[in-house]
DNA sequence: TCCTCGCTAAAACGAACGTTCTATCTGGAG
DNA sequence: CTCCAGATAGAACGTTCGTTTTAGCGAGGA
């Protein structure tokens, strides 16, 4: 049985690779990310990585993308209490999106938008893509429903929400300007302003 | 000095790799692609995709860019010149998106988004690009002012519906669903409503 | 002390990558 | 016919990929 220290040094290298990996993946997608690169940058080597990660590349993809999910679920949800209206939780959303790419050179955008694409044609990952758009979607809808929004609607909105905060932080990383997510922003605002 | 034929025959092979390249780098991404799986589907041979790409894959992959860029500016002017309001023609392309995924098993997405993502790092490919977000925004911002919106006004919302349009296809993709798509149409004709 | 076991370290595997090279083919010009 | 540039064909290069394997480390339990 292990210690009481022992998991506290594992959950640190294992989640020092994890992390490593969201961080690349984002950057760079999952083929253009190596394995030896992410033991590389998170000082683990080889051994190690397949060690906590038996699968292998795939695994420890899966585990990227559900940390990722966490991620921005919890900057979400961070918004959406800090803010009592819906509509302006999402745009200082997108504003704290914008400033996190500028901050970073553009680099980390989405964690899981980089690598869907690249993944669609593996049923396991399209599924945690899938549930990490789902539960970010339940996040945004639970809100607007507790704002008052109709349950069908929020739930529309919240489909729209989170496609035009990944189409405009894409499109915010391309140009290299927060423009795409400052707009968003205020065009959530107002397409949310319609549902009162 | 080349004859009447050959250039014709030139450009049958030579369109064949770059259609067959784009096609391939929206499904699977840029580093997810091989040139000697883009010779093979093309049938060509990997001596002819370097006949006429001696700069290689990233040359190749510059030139598909172009061409998807161009595909789908004429997927959005056409839906443009059918409905006379811009807020119906951007949903209207929103359900072609959506029966050109259905129709195809949610494979082949927005050309530029899967490639974009991985290849921000390369100034080269960014710019490429970039160019199209920009020419696609140049196309919905002149239909918007045509259709009565102010100047500004044209350009925010031009963001906000490639934005939008870009996210909900990958959510669509993802989710394996149209819906994604057929919400984001409504809700455009709905921001766009605002705006008159 | 010895032994075990979670973990690290590094070498090595076959396969696939992008690229280069040489050889062959084809069809119009002289 | 000869000739040659455009185009095709395919072998081969070195590198890097994901993965496997083997050896070594270092701290608790008996």
């Amino acid at each position: 049985m292990p210690s009481t220290v022992a998991p506290v040094q594992e959950m640190q290298t294992r989640e020092r690779i994890v992390c490593t990996a969201a961080r690349l993946m984002q950057r760079q997608g999952y083929e253009g990310t190596g394995i030896k690169l992410i033991a590389r940058e998170a000082k683990a080597t080889l051994g190690s990585v397949y060690h906590f990660f038996p699968g292998g590349k795939k695994e420890l993809a899966l585990t990227a993308i559900a940390f990722s999910e966490k991620e921005f679920g919890d900057l979400l949800a961070s918004s959406l209490a800090t803010e009592n209206d819906p509509g302006a939780a999402m745009q200082a959303c997108a504003n704290t999106l914008a400033e996190y790419l500028a901050a970073d050179g553009w680099a980390d955008g989405c964690p899981v938008t980089a690598t869907a694409l690249e993944t669609l044609d593996d049923p396991d990952m399209r599924a945690a893509c899938e549930h990490a758009f789902a539960h970010w979607r339940g996040i945004v809808s639970e809100a607007l429903v507790a704002g008052g929004v109709g349950e069908q609607d929020a739930q529309d909105l919240a489909y729209t929400v989170i496609s035009v905060l990944e189409g405009a932080e894409l499109t915010a990383q391309v140009a290299r300007s927060p423009k795409a997510l400052e707009v968003a922003g205020r065009h959530l605002v107002r397409l949310l302003g319609t549902y009162r």
